[in-house]
RNA sequence: GCUCCGAUAGUGUAGCACGGCCAAUCAUGCAGGACUCUCACUCCUGCGACUGGGGUUCGAAUCCCCAUCGGAGCACCA
């Protein structure tokens, strides 16, 4: 038989089934937002956010705490935030961290149910343990970390292996007791020493710290920490999690903790996973490179405008629902990502862009002297668009200009000040122009720049950028603007963060 | 070395489970234009992608194989 093309083939469905060809012409409906989570019949759905609050929620903390808490949101269910802070040393947990994980989750709309902090916890961990030694699931090894590595990469048991549940309890209580220093004992989950995925074989559950954990209420109570993959195994169980989203790096701690969950017959949750976020404008921060730099004064602290974190973010007047959109516009793929904060302020503007009064601003601010003008008050709109009321601004004989914006000029150009009126530049240092008119007709037809200004009652404000520090001076109204978010025209938005007698400091949001 | 994952315009993203609606969605970005007493907003127009190669099929972004590239795990970190 010959070959036949699709359109023959559309011919003979025709004669056969038209109804297919009907189905086959209804349109698909795009899914919009995130994508439909796998939930059973009559299941309530519980997700969490647990981070290790060894540094400040950032900008990369918010997708987990946006996604899962709105797919809580969508299904009904709950949400809860969970901090795995089992490491006292290595990834030190920082007190202030707790409160702000909290607040910031809050803030963005995720007002969390129920939080955990695993470290008040850890008897229910010890009891779980004790089981899994009971059933022969788990022992306590002695090994020294690189004979065991050997051992484990030939696919070979360490001698500990085999010892007795009744023997290996008596390990792991004088391992609780503090009989052991750090590093001679670990407890690990038995697997399959000869699988065939290294990463899968025996893996630790508790070691030895004698570190103090920071928190007060915990401090010096216990010397033997649980691991990640134990700790969360045994929570999510315990918290009765349906689902888990989390980065792809976890992909093997759900093989891993499934042994855990088959040894007690539980079901573990459904996961998907998400690959890294990178933002094109940070570089790489390190918590701890960061504390420091910080410290030494680099940074203003962990609002500085210049970190990606939430404190920052917000300080700089990012709406929680402009981060929202933008995470939940992401998706979860397994891709590893890297985006632009451009997105998130595009977002941002569109929210901020109608409630935003607009003022002067006048950065590195140069006197211009203007004769032939009489005293003068002008009243411009607040906004181009929206009614939101008028400003009064006093003019005599001179005004601020923007230094970038006069430096072009020479004697005889002519330049319109925006909402006051139109001068001919007589002397360029210095700086003095000559009344011309206000006649708005005349910009247009002589093409003439506008240029906007800052009246000589102005006040200092500072503004501080990703990109360094402005200083210049604006109308004395936005002293009345303090937390808002205003637009210095032809500057960008920015929130005013301080008013003092002295100085206002603005936090710059966007463009 | 062993093991796992992923790849759609500059950047993200939809489409892929179940192959024809896809000469591929939306957003952002960039370019041009309109509007505007802001370089903002709004509006219009344009730019731009299925990693490569095989296979299956009448038909492949979608299924299979190989290659390439990228990421991750193999911690007494999370």
């Amino acid at each position: 038989m010959a070959r036949e093309t699709p359109e023959q083939w559309q011919v003979h469905l025709q004669s056969l089934a038209p109804e297919l060809i009907e189905e086959l012409n209804v349109k698909k409906e795009p899914d919009k937002g995130l994508k439909a989570l796998d939930v059973e019949e009559g299941q309530q759905v519980v997700m969490r956010f647990a981070p290790n609050p060894n540094g400040p929620p950032t900008l990369g903390s918010t997708r987990g705490i946006v996604v899962n808490s709105e797919y809580v949101k969508k299904y009904g269910g709950k949400f809860i935030i969970r901090f795995d802070d089992t490491d006292p040393q290595t990834k030190r947990p920082m007190l202030e961290a707790y409160d702000w994980y909290v607040d910031d989750c809050k803030w963005l709309g995720a007002d969390p149910d129920e939080v955990v902090i695993a470290s008040d916890r850890i008897p229910v961990y010890y009891d779980h343990a004790r089981k899994l030694i009971e059933m022969g699931h788990a022992y306590v090894c002695f090994c020294d970390g690189e004979v065991f590595k050997k051992l484990k990469d030939a696919k070979q048991a360490c001698p500990h292996r085999d010892v007795s549940p009744e023997e290996n309890l008596k390990h792991w209580d004088r391992m609780l007791a503090g009989d052991y220093e750090e590093k001679t004992a670990v407890l690990r989950i038995k697997t399959d020493i000869t699988h065939k995925d290294p990463a899968l074989r025996d893996y630790g559950a508790f070691r030895i710290v004698k570190t103090p954990h920071p928190r007060p209420e915990i401090g010096d109570t216990y010397c033997v920490w649980p691991l990640l993959d134990f700790e969360g195994a045994i929570e999510d169980h315990e918290l009765g999690m349906t689902h888990i989203i989390r980065g792809k790096d976890l992909m093997d701690s759900e093989k891993r903790q499934g042994y855990i969950y088959n040894y007690f017959g539980w079901q573990y949750p459904k996961t998907t996973h998400w690959g890294r976020v990178k933002m094109h404008e940070f570089g790489k921060f390190s918590t701890s490179g960061l504390r420091k730099a910080i410290e030494d004064g680099e940074y203003s602290g962990w609002d500085d405008t210049r970190l990606p974190t939430i404190r920052a973010i917000r300080r700089r007047g990012i709406r929680p629902q402009a981060i929202r959109k933008f995470m939940i516009e992401m998706g979860v793929g397994e891709t590893d990502i890297s985006i632009s904060m451009d997105s998130l302020y595009a977002e941002n503007r569109k929210l901020v862009d109608p409630i935003a009064n607009r003022y002067f601003f006048v950065w590195d601010p140069v006197e211009l002297e203007i004769t032939g003008a009489k005293p003068c008050m002008i009243t411009p709109a607040l906004h181009p668009t929206e009614d939101r009321g008028c400003r009064e601004i006093e003019v005599n004989d001179r005004v601020y200009t923007c230094r970038e914006d006069v430096e072009k000029l020479e004697a005889g150009s002519k330049i319109r000040l925006k909402d006051l009126y139109n001068v001919e530049i007589t002397s360029t240092s210095p700086l003095r122009a000559k009344y011309l008119d206000d006649c708005i007709g005349s910009v247009k037809k002589e093409k003439m720049r506008i240029i906007h200004w800052a009246p000589m009652d102005g006040v200092t404000v500072k503004v501080l950028s990703p990109d360094g520090e402005f200083k210049g001076i604006a109308e004395k109204q936005v002293t009345t603007e303090q937390d808002n978010v205003v637009q210095f025209e032809r500057f960008g938005f920015c929130r005013i963060d301080t008013v003092d007698v002295e100085e206002v400091v603005a936090y710059y949001t966007h463009k």
